[in-house]
DNA sequence: TGTTGACCTTACCCAAGGGGTAAGGTCTAT
DNA sequence: ATAGACCTTACCCCTTGGGTAAGGTCAACA
């Protein structure tokens, strides 16, 4: 099948599609035309990466997720001990985003929200 | 002051100084050799948009934020409304990024993690 | 037969926020 | 005089595609 209806059934963007082509995470045929064409199974491996990314998983972790999807020799504790780290990212990146998130309440509650110029927000960034 | 101490007393790199000014946030006169020289109230502004950005405002934000600074006839409701825009933005991020640690910590809790292939973070991307 | 529209192709510019490095100018101290 | 520490501009790199341009291909319809 053609791209877009590839895309269609796997859920990526045109786009998305050759991107990832060009960093060799997917890969497909060409019909006599130069248009890429699709198996069913390369369907599967793009919806695989739709959802690792979607789960943010970065491109690099992508082509190594791929790799051990098609490798049946794996442990399933690589596999394991991957979506750990990641989850520990993510998890770091969340209390990131909450300590700003509890200063920036902070600064808000503390300013008056009038017409009046004096702000408790610009005046503590000025510190 | 040049560029190396203006950096050590705002906590930004030498290079972010630079850019920053390249983005017309920040900037400066030059000595006779063609040195960045920078006064107090440079390194006043480098620090406001040094805080500015570790609460997670882009640069073009900073650039706002700057400008309503500098504005003596603000709104200190301006500022608040703002900062609540930027807060919902950083509340949503959290949002997305829990939904992601909870879905990965499901997958987790049901791989095996042992020596045999079979896995169901491997099998629930594969879907 | 011609043309219109929907596809497809490659290729380039853009985003944020700098890091790294090169090639070279300037200043100070020894 | 020269070494070392500073400064300058300028270029390429990262990530993950989005947007758009210029052009090739194909099927349908008049």
């Amino acid at each position: 099948m053609k791209i877009s209806e590839a895309a269609k059934q796997s859920g990526l963007t045109n786009k998305a599609i050759r991107f990832y082509e060009s960093m060799g995470l997917v890969e497909c045929t060409r019909l006599a035309n130069g248009y890429r064409d699709y198996s069913d199974s390369d369907i599967q491996t793009m919806r695989f990466i739709h959802r690792a990314r979607d789960l943010g998983f970065s491109i690099e972790e992508c082509r190594y997720l791929v790799c051990l999807q098609q490798n049946s020799n794996r442990a399933s504790a690589t596999v394991k001990q991957f979506a750990q780290d990641h989850l520990q990212d993510i998890t770091q990146q969340i209390e990131k985003l909450q300590e700003m998130k509890a200063i920036l309440e902070n600064l808000i509650s503390h300013c008056p929200g009038d017409d009046n110029p004096q702000c408790s927000i610009i005046d503590e960034l000025e510190k």
